[in-house]
DNA sequence: TACGTCATGTAAATAGTTACATGATTGG
DNA sequence: CCAATCATGTAACTATTTACATGACGTA
């Protein structure tokens, strides 16, 4: 997981489909990506300066209104190398997915113990809630063959979050109703 | 994610199974737990310390054959409350899976790439390995009804990972084909 | 006797979070 | 005019990784 500084590689990635402030990277962190990846500005500012030097992006400032400076980055020919050899690299290390709610019921041992249902059927709720998220945005995002072609990476991850999340709510119910069976039998 | 400081609620779970040495700590993180959390010896042994200043946990020495010690950490009464503590209280923060292919994917715009197939193909058979060790740890562990009553908090993660990793076989291989599709219809 | 594993630690660096700090713009 | 959002930064702290360091044990 961290180490790896991942981080500079998704802005130029951003960076590459349209010029964008730090501002506006944070706020990318709330959509799709965001179900992969998050960064906090206090992250992406120094970031931003650290590819400076590194000759990975430029930026020009723009005014907003009267006086608000706006800083709109984009990418150097260095930085579209950077991107399009990392995308190229091999990605061979699984990634960890920390997942708190699987090490809790881990240390549950016993199968007679009612809080795991309890634990389940909360974050069943946790789940659900997200790929109705999930599943909303693809309706508001990709309902044409044209949206799909034009933003296709997009479409990828976005089918990707709702697949996890609808295998996550799967796994609970299946668990669930196991632990249904068990108590009945006792 | 980090800085909610997981890793002591995991060790004190693992001691709340059976008494550890730091090592055996760490080796823990090699078996199914790995999938959800891990963790260097170099931040096991410090995290040990601070727990003992805690009194979350005590420890004993046993010699190992003529001089090497071997420190033996237990929980203390406080250690078995705050995992109780930390079972009980709610998992609400969906885990955010970093996943570096799905953010390469994402920044690879057109269908059309035929670098997509490619990594995907890598990709799969990546996963499709790990799937194959899971499943052989679920026959070795988990073959009897009793292995099971006795476990359960391990057999469900397994079969979490389990699910997991073969929804990620099968988004690949539902992406692949639509891939092939494109590519045959031009 | 050599190699892999068991065993325990510390030091230095980086990644990431939380908190501190400031000010302009937009829309109701 | 007030609140939410746009916009940019720094400081302090914590978590995690990589590297440094040492030594005993078991076995082939």
């Amino acid at each position: 997981m961290a180490k790896k500084n991942t981080l500079p590689y998704i802005i130029l990635g951003l960076l590459s489909k349209s010029e964008l402030s730090g501002y506006a990277i944070r706020t990318a962190f709330e959509n799709e990506i965001g179900e992969f990846w998050q960064a906090k500005h206090s992250q992406i500012y120094p970031e931003l300066k650290k590819m400076l030097a590194a000759d990975l992006v430029t930026f020009r400032t723009e005014i907003v209104g009267e006086k608000l400076e706006k800083k709109l980055y984009s990418l150097t020919a260095k930085g579209t190398t950077v991107l399009a050899d990392w995308i190229q690299s091999p990605t061979d290390d699984l990634p960890v997915s920390h997942d708190e709610f699987a090490l809790k019921l881990y240390f549950v041992s016993s199968q007679a113990d009612p809080i795991i249902a309890t634990m389940m059927t909360k974050q069943l709720s946790n789940h659900q809630q997200n790929l109705s998220h999930l599943k909303a945005r693809q309706r508001l995002l990709f309902s044409t063959a044209t949206a799909i072609k034009t933003n296709y990476g997009h479409y990828l991850i976005l089918r990707r979050a709702i697949n996890r999340e609808t295998d996550y709510v799967d796994w609970l119910k299946t668990e669930l109703a196991e632990q249904q069976k068990f108590n009945r039998q006792g």
